[in-house]
DNA sequence: TTAAATATATCGGACATCCAATATTATATG
DNA sequence: CATATAATATTGGATGTCCGATATATTTAA
């Protein structure tokens, strides 16, 4: 699927600021690799270039933040996200679930 | 994010057999719009090619279906989906709820 | 002061998605 | 029988993802 990777640093910027690192160190959290610099500041660009995010460089580290189109780009991703993906992230759940279970007998 | 078409076919296939203009129309249900055919039809040969899926000629439609690998890959797809997303489409449905309560005041 | 570590930035290449356009095959319709 | 429709199949091109490698800038450690 397109755009899931800028639907992702959306996700975790909604929190609040955030330079690149760390934002490939929550994404890393979820999918257990860590994103390269080659995956991270590329989409952090074209999310700037787009106006979806903003950034501040504060000594070597650059922090981006959600601008008010990000937020809303944000919402409007999670709107999308939920309608093509909200059952199958329902059975997923229940496959987990009943798989965790088992595991455990 | 890799891998997330075949996953949706892998999806829709898990409640039995479809041809590809049936698993497009499904598609299309969730997402809005309908694959084309230079979306479908390679993909599916793909998952054929790597053992997925099996399908039979039948007239014009060719019918496809889960292998046993085809659903064990579907399960660890849909783990992989959960421990990646599984966060993300909670709040994308609370966001979602939110919205659609807002929308009726 | 110098070296190491951290963070950023870029580029080329590979993979997956997505489509338009075109072609082929098989069935339905006139 | 000829035409239209439906389904499949393929290809080239564009976009997004993902990485390794390399380079630059800044801070920290030796």
């Amino acid at each position: 699927m397109r755009g899931m990777l800028t639907f992702q640093i959306l996700w975790e910027l909604r929190t609040g600021p955030l330079n690149g690192q760390q934002i490939a160190e929550q994404i890393a959290k979820r999918r257990g690799t860590k994103p390269t610099p080659g995956t991270i500041y590329p989409a952090l660009k074209d999310l700037e270039d787009r106006g979806s995010v903003k950034s501040e460089k504060e000594g070597r580290q650059r922090v981006y933040n959600l601008t008010e189109a990000g937020k809303a780009g944000y919402i409007e991703a999670a709107r999308y996200f939920n309608q093509v993906f909200g059952d199958i992230a329902e059975d997923a759940k229940i496959i987990v679930l009943k798989t965790d279970d088992c595991s455990k007998c």
